[in-house]
DNA sequence: AGACCTCCTTGACCTAGATCAGTTATCGGA
DNA sequence: TCCGATAACTGATCTAGGTCAAGGAGGTCT
């Protein structure tokens, strides 16, 4: 691994406050590797054998049943996902695949439930991180159990215009048919939702949303703190 | 507070591997509270004071946003509720108010994040309390993306039948209308998905819900254990 | 530049679910 | 035991969202 990747990963919240030993044992046991997209690193119901950590590229957390198939989060770099079946020895609930060439650090879970044994100040990251991660679970089925599609789409509009600068405008960072499926929708209707807005101040040039009207948008969405604020988090959320 | 009450709380599993001291000191700073039904003990927004624990009674756990509100957990005795925010000194994102006079164990949110510094053992309890918490909305959530509400029904019934001793009916442990909250839906939407469950062998009757065919029931509900198994869990699960 | 491929969009149609209204069942208290 | 209040059920209607099919727009490779 490069020195630089080294610090960048240095910099996560969950490592950031470790002790100088355990990070360099962790990265020490990690491997990094690279990845071409469209590949599954992890696919639901196997043994959670290490934590990931998305270094370059984008990642897709997914879960399916019965044939159905949903986006649960993405992660980009720097990021980590899928902690807590590792500390708890459990099987993964989601699967997770390439959207990028991506570059992807794979530390054994062995070795990070080994690590917040000996250091506490490690583990007092990891109870941060996850309460982080409990806490936008929750977010999002908020958003799923009290807002219609078109709904999760004006706040998401709102939150990553933000995000983007405050340009006036969001450039959507993967396909849209992504996005459907991380705001719960079908292609078809994401493109419904887009139309439904345009009388609130929103256009669509292909991977280009402007907002014309902020004010309008915000009046339709009613954007709520409890649910559309990025908790203090790892990753540059989706 | 009584001493059979310190018993039953130890055994959860959050406090079960705590040192003596940690726990007499946090049973100590706590109190122990009467509440009669339909009171509210935590309005989401407010900074998290005190971690709650359902001694006896039964407590909803809700979200608003818009007018609208939804249930998202149900908690009975001996169940602790809340936790992450507790722990990152945050705002609460859910509300929460007694469903039936309960008894409510209430310990300041200080005094834990202290114990959690001064006891290792406490916070490594509270690593996979959390890390299970995290599981069970991730559940959650996959459940209301992934299945329309008879099927969210459907496998509700089927978890139960189990949890209830497997003697081919269940008993539904509180108000309708709070299962239909809880699994997403309208009382009158609840209703319709009961009746649509008749021709797959659950029958009605008031509060007990007989199952005739269990077979039948998981062929149409197609349960599945990365969402519907239990998280090893500190309260009777909804 | 042209051909192809994939994604996105749009329309028609259908299903899931919400809302409104009216009725029936259930439970607690006088 | 009756009464009143609340919860539950049922039907009619409307909206949100999914499905299917076709057309259009934007890339990429030769």
């Amino acid at each position: 691994m490069k020195a630089d990747d080294a610090v960048v990963i240095r910099g996560l919240r969950l490592f950031h406050e470790a002790r100088d030993e355990t990070f360099a044992d962790l990265i020490e046991a990690g491997f990094l590797q690279r990845f071409p997209p469209g590949v599954l690193l992890i696919q639901e119901s196997d043994r959670a054998d290490f934590l990931h950590v998305v270094v370059e590229g984008l990642v897709e957390i997914f879960a399916t049943t019965a044939g159905r198939e949903t986006t649960m989060d993405l992660i980009r770099p720097v990021g980590v996902f899928i902690l807590a079946p590792v500390l708890s020895e459990q099987a993964y609930l989601q699967s997770a695949r390439t959207l990028e060439k991506s570059r992807i650090l794979m530390i054994p879970a062995e070795k990070v439930r080994r690590s917040m044994t000996l250091d506490p100040s490690f583990m007092r990251a990891i109870v941060i991180e996850l309460a982080h991660g409990y806490r936008r679970v929750i977010k999002d089925l908020k958003n799923h159990k009290l807002r219609t599609g078109t709904e999760r789409l004006a706040n998401w509009l709102i939150h990553n215009e933000i995000d983007q600068g405050r340009q006036g405008f969001v450039d959507i960072p993967f396909e849209k048919r992504v996005l459907a499926s991380r705001l719960g929708m079908t292609p078809e209707n994401l493109s419904r939702a887009f139309a439904a807005l345009r009388s609130h101040g929103v256009k669509v040039k292909g991977i280009r949303i402007e907002i014309t009207e902020p004010e309008g948008l915000a009046r339709f969405a009613l954007p709520n703190a409890l649910i559309d604020a990025p908790e203090g988090h790892l990753s540059i959320q989706s």
